[in-house]
RNA sequence: UGGGCGAUCGUCUAAUGGUAGGACAGUGCCCUUUGGAGGCACUUGUCUAGGUUCGAAUCCUAGUCGCCCAGCCA
């Protein structure tokens, strides 16, 4: 796999609370020689998408900036979640987004370890086998407002608790029956510090350590001893684990490891968008995209089928910031720095989405002349390219109006546009189906404007792309739309659910695009400017015969702009 | 109503006691062989009330509003 890093400049850094953080860590050498040390430390029990982005592009980003180091740690400790798919795939976007890991890490690798510590924190008496049911757990541990009550089990001793700790570890009890709980205090203000579960029975299948163990440790007594073996400086999570902080530390200092420290940094929103796993996967396993790919998801995978590239989507997130503020971010502006790579980098092609044939009467009938064309206006290295062009070729239905309205400056009866690269045209006529559809436009073309000007001097309004009826190839192109149709999905009336904030035209499947042939050769890597429609790649669905292309993002319009206010 | 965290243009984010700046979005104009791109200009903001200070977005006090926490999930 190769990486996306080299291929355009890194946005500079802007200023931002962590980096500050780390910089006064590094000025006062607060861990002496170590090097910064970070880590990714996704659970794989689901794809990435791009709030991980953030997470990965920050963990990753900073350590890389003072010279440190990222590891990829997999939160591995709950086996009836998490599949050997989630680790791969989860690899493979990290890739994609174009960073690379010091040390592949699982904290899986650490059972062994934290069941030893396990046993050190039950021989200091901080640690003791509670009896409770869940259903108990909940009731004794109190409210927010009320203090918890303390387990009858909490004073056994040292000798009885190793001995039921091992036991547990020993496979003698059933799931639920026994947990291993911190002893710290049932009426913290904090609910985290409620004497917290650290170990749970758990006769499952893990996807690395098999049938190893029957006792896994929950998150808390997992996560910052992982950091710790690591080494882990920084340890960038989510504002959410805030208030496990307290927690985070306690079990540092209690076992007198090494000190990693927890930092908290909001999450990403984007308006029109859901970042929750766990409604991702409902839209995946309940078939409304199609599957987690799916170019409408807000995946790394989606994304990257989509056309998005790596390099815009970090140089989004490094202009998004991080804060300890919860914002929601205008999806807009994640299109903006796409279309701004994609304008630079895209070559152009010509491509008529919903075709109307346009006969050129006055062109002779056997002639194919061929147009010499820019690969890319922006960027003249990108070379040119020669297009067919005959008396019979296809143009937008959008591009002509039997009556046109205030400030169209497309075709319509007896006005003269450019096409392309190639000759002024005028129409004259057109023919209708019995249903009444204008099915062809008649033009005539000036032989003196070849190439796009006129001798004369005489100028247009607007120009058009066009493909030659006889040379262009057909193909399927998905144009695909916001997932959903609210800035918030989640803002529903009552009893409603985020999928009644469904966009339906989501997905607009063309059958018959006409595309300039030039398309046949195009493949995966490659990224298009569909001139006048917006930025197109192939999909992996296209085969030998039938290429699929699909619309990243459409150009901006402002005719359509103009048009909708007209309208209102 | 316990605890934690936060509040700066419509949105995101800078300013770390010394000119409130940038990006996105919006509007207008210019330019254009993509109604794309580009250029120029404009508009809009420090949650409130007090206080400290020569000077406050920044410090203090009180309030208001928002988010998070009662999984044997992470």
């Amino acid at each position: 796999m190769t990486l996306n890093r080299s291929e355009a400049p890194e946005t500079p850094a802007l200023s931002n609370f962590l980096r500050d953080i780390i910089a006064e860590d590094v000025r006062t050498r607060k861990y002496g020689d170590a090097t910064i040390q970070t880590r990714f430390p996704p659970e794989p029990n689901g794809y990435l998408h791009i709030g991980h982005a953030k997470a990965i592009c920050l963990d990753f980003g900073l350590a890389d900036e003072f010279g440190g180091k990222t590891n990829l740690r997999f939160d591995d400790t709950n086996p009836e979640k998490e599949e050997q798919e989630y680790v791969d795939s989860i690899q493979r976007d990290i890739h994609w987004l174009g960073f690379d890991w010091e040390r592949l890490c699982f904290a899986s690798d650490y059972f062994g370890q934290l069941y030893e510590w396990a046993l050190q924190l039950i021989r200091a008496g901080k640690a003791y086998v509670d009896d409770l049911s869940a259903d108990q757990i909940r009731q004794y541990r109190g409210t927010l407002t009320e203090p918890g009550k303390e387990s009858p089990w909490r004073n056994r001793s040292v000798e009885e608790n190793l001995d039921l700790f091992q036991r547990m570890k020993a496979g003698e009890f059933s799931d639920g029956s026994r947990v291993l709980r911190a002893k710290i205090d049932m009426a913290s203000p904090n609910l985290n510090m409620r004497d917290p579960v650290m170990y749970r029975i758990l006769h499952a299948t893990h996807h690395r350590t098999g049938d190893d163990w029957c006792i896994y440790p929950m998150y808390d007594y997992a996560h910052g001893q992982s950091d710790s073996i690591e080494q882990v400086t920084h340890s960038m999570c989510s504002l959410e684990f805030a208030d496990h902080q307290p927690l985070y530390r306690w079990f540092i200092e209690q076992l007198g490891i090494f000190p990693s420290q927890q930092i908290e940094f909001d999450r990403l929103s984007l308006t029109y968008t859901l970042l929750s796993k766990r409604k991702l996967l409902q839209l995946v396993k309940e078939g409304f995209v199609n599957g987690w790919d799916d170019p409408r998801m807000p995946t790394l995978s989606g994304l990257r089928r989509r056309g998005f590239s790596p390099e815009a989507l970090r140089t989004f997130i490094n202009t998004v910031g991080a804060s300890r503020t919860n914002g929601i971010v205008d999806i807009e502006m994640l299109e903006h720095f796409q279309r701004d790579y994609l304008n630079r980098r895209a070559r152009r092609a010509m491509a008529v989405l919903r075709p109307l044939k346009l006969i050129i009467d006055n062109y002779p009938e056997n002639q194919v002349e061929h147009v010499e064309v820019q690969n890319n206006p922006e960027d003249p290295s990108a070379g040119t390219r020669l297009v067919p062009f005959s008396r019979e070729i296809y143009i937008e239905m959008d591009d002509f109006r039997e009556l046109p309205p205030p400030k169209y400056y497309r075709l319509s009866p007896g006005k003269e546009v450019r096409l392309r690269n190639a000759y002024f045209v005028t129409a004259h006529s057109i023919v209708k189906d019995s249903a009444g559809n204008i099915v062809e436009v008649h033009c005539t073309y000036d032989p003196a404007s070849r190439g796009g000007n006129s001798p004369d001097g005489r100028k247009v309004k607007s120009t058009m792309h066009w493909v030659s009826a006889a040379h262009a190839i057909s193909a399927e192109v998905r144009l695909y739309d916001k997932l959903f149709s609210k800035p918030d999905p989640n803002d529903v009336p009552e009893g409603g659910t985020f999928l009644d904030n469904l966009n339906p035209d989501s997905l607009q499947i063309l059958a018959d695009a006409r595309l300039e042939p030039s398309l046949a050769g195009a493949t995966a890597e490659d990224r298009y400017q569909f001139e006048r429609v917006g930025y197109f790649c192939l999909d992996p669905d296209s085969s030998e015969t039938k290429k699929v292309f699909n619309r990243t993002l459409p150009l901006k319009d402002s005719w359509a702009k103009i048009e909708k206010k007209a309208g209102v």
